[in-house]
DNA sequence: AGATGTTTGCAACAAATAAATCATTTAAAT
DNA sequence: ATTTAAATGATTTATTTGTTGCAAACATCT
């Protein structure tokens, strides 16, 4: 499905001896050829987020005439791909016969997959929104998550610190993570994410949590968890999968797109955070903005 | 591999309505498929042999706006085509035209979907088995990965510690997380996870354990991340969301299967460990038993 | 700090594009 | 054979495209 091979190869050489606006136009060109060969340059600068001229000096700099020539070899790539069709299922055919690893590997990931679209049935996309709506209105949103569950707990919390919400997280060093819930009044909400099995310090905090008025929603695995009877919202989403663990994946997408339809709800807020964020992060040098490093 | 089908079909349907002009403009249409989609109007009624013009009141004839709706169905026909059989999942998503709440959502959901989908091609396969051959050869394993990443690092230290391995995960309180590089060896290897942007911590603790002769094997989002440079494995994971954020949900069901191959890998000793966790646990009375257990 | 060489964003340009318009041809019907 | 309507071709027009030139911003090195 690549581009000639040898010009993607090409680029990945060529990508650590480019400016930073040329490396974000290669690394869209990289991630998604088929837009390249599909419209038109101004589009696809529009679409990697740089001025189109960059695009121009892209193909330059690898050495083509002009960016005509970028997007003819990523066309001819794809022409090659569309009846390529035969060639990609003879190779699946290949893969298969092993038997082994990878098929365990597949089998788990299209399972994984299957469970997300079903998360798009009415009923769930229901307990979406309501579970958004209600976490909207909260003054503050305390996030709980032990053992398994920290890992979506956290993220939540990450995301929606960027969204400059107010968002607290209910853990810490030398178990003081419920100390944060002092403070807490009717007007905060919980949000609270547990699987089976569902751990009591879990269950002890949200049930503080509900005793001091705080309305409790849920992510959980069942209709039969004890979350059930201490939220106001509980959203469900599927654990199993076919290896020893139960997983979290599908967890952690209903959280990711619970902190995404809360960014929606206003989107000018959300910019204006994001960006500040930006900043602030850019002032503590928290990310390599530059080339990599050479050894 | 045919645009949205609905149009093919139609073009078949009105083929005998046309005229002369019209039939050989569609039928050029009908058997060169990309060519619509990656050529200009005129170049296609070069091709054709027909006019310009011709192609324009093809378009309209079909009830079409004009001649750009029908590249546009044709390009999205053949976009769909490259990635094989996330084609499936992803056509449901253009289906939705209305967007409303849950739209979002539902789009989302399909979206990641589909993106777990391809995680299945070959080359993914082959990656993720590879690096799971060489964290299984690993002495100790030391997980690393900060900010937005943390959460998919510290679920696969957990899910590792269930199974006994001899897991460390770098993070800790008051920026010590590095500390226990210390007494690392060349036996032991690093899993980093880190997707754009690339925090400046994750690098200089992955560098630093590459020149202890550590070996790195990584989960990155791309080619040119540069993670690549210091990574003897590497595995890709796409982090394209349409909504503020990228998605770490690929990475973490990438992590999940990781595990699971591991403890596929001694299925008996696997199953021992995870027995001996349950007991430890159940001794600190760490999961609510009102609710039956796991098996 | 000051000078130098890149990198980047902007605006202007010429070429090419799709669509609209008009003229000519063709075919059928009276 | 003439009229009429549709089909085709040629021409024009308003956009859009890829490219280039230039100045501001940036980093780099004495």
């Amino acid at each position: 499905m690549q581009p000639s091979d040898s010009l993607r190869e090409q680029i990945i050489a060529q990508y650590d001896a480019m400016s930073a606006q040329l490396q974000q136009a290669a690394r869209y060109v990289l991630e998604h050829p088929e837009e390249v060969a599909l419209v038109s340059m101004r589009e696809v600068a529009r679409l990697a987020g740089v001025q189109p001229a960059t695009m121009t000096r892209l193909a330059k700099f690898l050495g083509l005439p002009g960016y005509d020539e970028l997007r003819a070899q990523h066309a001819a790539a794809l022409r090659q791909g569309s009846d390529g069709f035969a060639a990609k299922v003879r190779q699946r055919v290949d893969e298969g016969s092993e038997r082994g690893v990878s098929d365990t590997a597949s089998h788990m990931l299209q399972g994984l997959s299957a469970q997300l679209a079903k998360l798009c049935e009415p009923d769930s996309l229901r307990r979406l929104e309501a579970t958004a709506t209600r976490l909207r209105s909260a003054r503050k949103v305390y996030v709980l998550g032990l053992r398994s569950s920290h890992a979506v707990a956290w993220h939540f919390h990450y995301v929606m610190t960027l969204l400059g919400e107010r968002s607290v997280h209910l853990d810490g060093p030398g178990g003081t993570g419920g100390d944060a819930l002092i403070r807490a009044t009717p007007e905060d909400v919980m949000l609270v994410i547990s699987i089976k099995p569902y751990a009591t310090g879990t269950l002890e905090l949200a049930q503080l949590a509900k005793d001091k008025g705080v309305g409790i929603v849920s992510i959980t695995d069942s209709e039969v968890s004890p979350l059930v009877a201490l939220s106001e919202q509980t959203f469900f989403c599927p654990t199993e999968s076919d290896s020893f663990f139960h997983t979290l994946t599908p967890a952690l997408a209903v959280s990711e797109v619970l902190c995404s339809l809360l960014a929606e709800f206003d989107r000018s807020k959300t910019l204006e955070a994001l960006q500040q964020a930006d900043e602030h992060l850019s002032h503590l040098n928290t990310y390599s903005t530059a080339i990599p490093r050479r050894d």
